[in-house]
DNA sequence: GCCGTTTTCGGCCCGACTGTTTTCAGTCG
C-alpha cells in the first residue's frame, strides 16, 4: 500500500470514529479527503516535500487541519487524534463494519453496553440473547447480525466481473418476461465495467412493481431477501453476492440510471455541482428550485441531465469522479474507444504450444466474430511446461500459416493470420529466440513468465532490455498480475512507459479477464506519454474472442481513444507501425 | 473540517426500507 492509500486509509477510520460519536459533517471531510487522496497521482511527501503544508493545502477537499496531520504522519508514520480516538474506542473497525445491517451507531452501542470489541465478542453476545434487550435493537436485529455473520465468513467480498456478468444477465432475462416489464437494465459497477465488482444493480420500468418485486425475490439463486418495499428491493445470490433492484417510472428511467451507475463518488459531484446552479439532483429527476417550488427540468434520459449541467455526456466506465466531470463540463472529454472497434487481436494461442484449436480454427473463429486479422502468438521454448516452440517448430509453423492464408484467399475469406509470438523474456532480459528468427515475424510480443520476484530495480532493468531489442513490437501483459490470486511483479511503471515511448514499443491490454493487464491507471499514464497500446483476447480457445470487450472496457476506463490503440487500424497501417521501430 | 461566480459564516447529497418505535433513528447505496 502507497502511502497515499495508507492516510487515506486511518481517514477513513476517523470518519468512522467521528460517526460513532454522533459529530454532524467532520466524517464526511474526512471521507472527501480520503477519496481525493486514493485518486491523487503525486506521492503526498512529494508534495510535502515541494511546497510543504501550503501545497498540502492546495489539495482539493485538504484544509489547514488536515494538512497538519498529513505532515504528522509524513513525519512520523502516525497520526496522534487517530490513535487517541482508537484508544476512547478501542473496537475492531475493520472486522466490524464488515457486518451487514451494523452501522457506526450500533457498533458504538454494542461497545457502551456490551464492550464488543470484535466479531468474536459480536458472536457471542448474539447467541447469548443479549443483544435483543438492548435499547433499539431487538430480537430481528439479533438474527439479522447472527446471519451476516454466516455469511461474512463464507463470502469474499468481489468478484470477477466476467463470472458474474452471465449470472446477472441471467436475471435479467427472467425478468423481462415478468407481465407489465418495460425494460430491464444492469446498473451499478457491472455497466461501468469495474475489473471486480462488489455488488449488482438492476433497474426495472413496470407498470406493476409488486409482480416484479414477487418475481426477483423468488428467483432460484436467491438465498436470502434483505428488503422488499414497492419499489425496491435486495436479495443474497447462492454465490455470496447481493442484488439490488429498483423500479422506476419512465419519466424518471434516465435519473434513476444515473443515480443507480454511480460510482458514488460520480453521484455526490453531480449533486454539488446542481445545487450551485440552483437545481436538485435525485433519483426521480433534476429539478429547478425556486420560492419552494421543484420544477423537473430533465431525468427521461441521461444524456439531457448532463445536457442540462452544461456538460457532455459521460461513459459509464468514465464515472469515478476522477477529473471526467471537469473535462465534461469545459467540452474536453476523450471519444473513448467503441466495443465495436477492434479489427485484429495480437495474442492469440494455438494448440501449438497450450491453445486448445489449430491455427485454421482459432482464425475462423476470430472471423467470425468479426475480426480482419490476428497473430497467431504461441509459447517459445523456456516456457516447457506451454510446450513453447523452438526455432525449429516455429519455422515450421510460419509455412503453415502461409498455407492457411492462401487457402483462405482462394476460399474469398477476407482474414489474414500473421505470424507471431508470445516470446519468453529471460530472466537478464534477453529473449528466448535469436533475433534471426525474431526479424521474420510479423508480431513479436515478448513477456516475462519466470522470475516474478525480482527487486523493482532488476525487473525494471529487465523489462527495458527487451524493450530495446528493434525485433520486440509489443510488451505482453506487461505486469503480470493475476486478478484475486497473484499480485503483479515490481516495475517502475514510469520508467517502462519513458522506455516505450523511446522505443516505440507497444504496450498490452490484456483483456483475459483475470489479468485485464495494464490497469486502467497504467492505461491512463500511457494515454498521457503518447504510448500505443493493444487490446488482446490472450485466447487460448475459440471462444474467448469474447474476452476482448473486457480489455476494451479496460481501455475505457483508462480513457483510451481509438489513437491510442493499434489494433483499430487496417493490417497494412498497424504492420508499417510496427515496422518503425 | 472544508469551502465560496449569491456566502470568511453557515451550509454540507438524498431517498427507500427496516425495525423498533408510536414518530423516527440507523443503514445503505
Amino acid at each position: 500500500m502507497n502511502e497515499n492509500q495508507k492516510i487515506a486509509e486511518i481517514f477513513y477510520e476517523i470518519a468512522e470514529y467521528l460517526s460513532m460519536k454522533n459529530i454532524p459533517f467532520k466524517p464526511r471531510a474526512y471521507e472527501k479527503a480520503a477519496e481525493v487522496l486514493e485518486g491523487l497521482e503525486e506521492n503526498v511527501s512529494l508534495i510535502y516535500e515541494k511546497g510543504g503544508i501550503a501545497a498540502l493545502e492546495k489539495i482539493p477537499g485538504i484544509g489547514l487541519s488536515l494538512a497538519q496531520k498529513i505532515e504528522e504522519f509524513i513525519k512520523t508514520k502516525k497520526i496522534k487524534y487517530y490513535e487517541e480516538l482508537k484508544k476512547e474506542l478501542p473496537v475492531n473497525l475493520e472486522e466490524l463494519r464488515k457486518v451487514e445491517g451494523l452501522g457506526p451507531q450500533s457498533i458504538k452501542k454494542l461497545y457502551d453496553y456490551l464492550k464488543i470489541k470484535n466479531i468474536n465478542d459480536l458472536k457471542k453476545a448474539a447467541l447469548n440473547g443479549k443483544i435483543r434487550n438492548l435499547p433499539g435493537f431487538g430480537k430481528k436485529s439479533e438474527e439479522k447480525i447472527l446471519k451476516s455473520l454466516e455469511f461474512l465468513s463464507k463470502s469474499q467480498n468481489r468478484f470477477l466481473l466476467y463470472k458474474v456478468l452471465p449470472q446477472i444477465e441471467e436475471i435479467k432475462s427472467e425478468l423481462e418476461k415478468v407481465r407489465g416489464v418495460k425494460k430491464v437494465v444492469i446498473a451499478g459497477s457491472i455497466r461501468r465495467m469495474k475489473e471486480t465488482v462488489g455488488d449488482a444493480d438492476i433497474l426495472v420500468i413496470s407498470s406493476q412493481p409488486q409482480n416484479v418485486i414477487e418475481r426477483f425475490t423468488k428467483l432460484n439463486n436467491v438465498v436470502k431477501v434483505t428488503s422488499a418495499g414497492s419499489t425496491k428491493a435486495a436479495v443474497k445470490l447462492n454465490f455470496g453476492m447481493n442484488v439490488d433492484l429498483r423500479i422506476v417510472e419512465e419519466k424518471s428511467f434516465g435519473a434513476a440510471l444515473n443515480y443507480f451507475t454511480g460510482s458514488k463518488a460520480h453521484n455526490i459531484a453531480l449533486r454539488e455541482l446542481s445545487i450551485k446552479k440552483g437545481l436538485k439532483l435525485n433519483e426521480y429527476g433534476l429539478f429547478k428550485i425556486s420560492a419552494n417550488q421543484e420544477k423537473f427540468v430533465a431525468g427521461e434520459n441521461e444524456e439531457e441531465i448532463y445536457q442540462y449541467l452544461g456538460m457532455d455526456y459521460i461513459e459509464p466506465e468514465l464515472r469515478e469522479n476522477t477529473g471526467e466531470i471537469e473535462l465534461a463540463l469545459n467540452h474536453r472529454l476523450p471519444k473513448i474507444i467503441g466495443y465495436q472497434d477492434l479489427l485484429g487481436d495480437l495474442q492469440v494461442q494455438t494448440n501449438w504450444s497450450d491453445g486448445t484449436f489449430s491455427i485454421e480454427e482459432m482464425a475462423l473463429s476470430a472471423y467470425r466474430f468479426g475480426l480482419k486479422y490476428i497473430a497467431i502468438t504461441d509459447h517459445t521454448k523456456n516456457l516447457s511446461v506451454a510446450n513453447g516452440l523452438d526455432e525449429k517448430r516455429i519455422l515450421k509453423q510460419m509455412e503453415e500459416i502461409d498455407k492457411i492464408n492462401t487457402k483462405f484467399k482462394k476460399q474469398g475469406i477476407n482474414f489474414t493470420i500473421l505470424k507471431g509470438t508470445e516470446c519468453d523474456i529471460l530472466k537478464d532480459g534477453s529473449l528466448d529466440l535469436p533475433d534471426k528468427i525474431l526479424e521474420k515475424l510479423e508480431v513479436v510480443g515478448a513477456a516475462i513468465h519466470t522470475y516474478f520476484n525480482l527487486s523493482k530495480t532488476e525487473q525494471t532493468k529487465r523489462l527495458i532490455k527487451a524493450m530495446q531489442n528493434p525485433n520486440v513490437d509489443i510488451i505482453f501483459h506487461p505486469t503480470g498480475r493475476i486478478l484475486q490470486k497473484r499480485e503483479a511483479y515490481e516495475l517502475d511503471i514510469d520508467e517502462i512507459i519513458q522506455t516505450a515511448k523511446k522505443t516505440k514499443t507497444v504496450l498490452e491490454i490484456d483483456a483475459y479477464p483475470d489479468r485485464l493487464d495494464l490497469n486502467d491507471e497504467y492505461i491512463k499514464k500511457c494515454v498521457e506519454c503518447g504510448v500505443k497500446m493493444s487490446i488482446d483476447s490472450d485466447a487460448h480457445s475459440k471462444e474467448h474472442f469474447e474476452y476482448l470487450k473486457y480489455g476494451i472496457a479496460q481501455a475505457r476506463r483508462g480513457f483510451a481513444k481509438k489513437t491510442d490503440i493499434i489494433n483499430v487500424w487496417p493490417l497494412s497501417k498497424m504492420l508499417k507501425f510496427l515496422k518503425q521501430k
